[in-house]
DNA sequence: GTCCTGATCCTCT
DNA sequence: GAGGATCAGGACG
């Protein structure tokens, strides 16, 4: 496994949205470490009206205008957290929201986490199928708002076949996605801008929050 | 299976 | 003061 460089984020937000499915998003906690492959994510561009940051910043959203690499995590609807991954260069503000993952390690942990929310039973299926679902399994935290992705406790990982510097090369579509097939439809519960096709996801995977 | 609603509060207007 | 990149549970069929 080798961490997402620089490199990775030289290309567009769109292209980062596409190639970050098949990534693993990995968090070390004190109480055990949880792994999850990504298989769902959004784009959201600057001059794109469901982007927080499309209005300008603010001090909500002012970690999209991070460098690339850097979490950006937001309170929603009273109760719920979403992430995610600045993916533009310092003072434009994009992201990409991670919408769903596919547990891989510590699943009795991402159990325990989301038990704690609700006494209610999940099957694997349904431990990180959706933003809020993903953040509580995988114990992300708002104090991690702004944290570099490349070092800490909270990583993003990909299989270490091909180099950094080639992040679009056949080789690296060959083995992360394998017979997968990315899937591109219009976004998940917005009203502005729904009709753009910036989601993204794995054709046929289970783990996604919604067909 | 689908549809509706309540929970709950930060953020920007 | 309104609205939001959500979720779970209940009603209904």
């Amino acid at each position: 496994m080798k961490i997402l460089g620089p490199s990775f984020y030289k290309q567009t937000t769109l292209e980062i949205a596409k190639n970050l499915l098949g990534t693993f998003l990995v968090h070390d906690s004190p109480n055990g470490k949880t792994v999850g492959k990504i298989v769902e994510t959004e784009a959201y561009l600057a001059d794109d009206p469901a982007c927080h940051a499309s209005r300008g910043e603010t001090p909500r959203n002012k970690m999209m205008f991070d460098p690339p690499g850097h979490a950006y995590i937001y309170f929603i609807y009273g109760m719920y957290f979403c992430f995610n991954v600045v993916t533009a260069k310092k003072g434009v503000g994009e992201a990409v929201l991670i919408r769903a993952l596919e547990p891989v390690e510590g699943i009795e942990l991402m159990h325990k986490r989301r038990a704690k929310k609700n006494k209610g039973h999940f099957s694997i299926h349904e431990l990180c199928n959706g933003p809020a679902k993903l953040v509580i399994a995988m114990g992300i935290t708002k104090d991690m708002n702004g944290v570099d992705l490349s070092k800490g406790d909270l990583k993003l990982l990909r299989p270490s076949v091909t180099p950094d510097s080639d992040p679009g090369s056949p080789g690296r579509s060959r083995i992360q996605c394998g017979m997968t097939e990315i899937h591109t439809t219009t976004r998940i519960g917005i009203v502005q801008g729904a009709h753009l096709p910036y989601r993204f996801y794995f054709k046929d995977n289970p783990f996604i929050s919604k067909r």
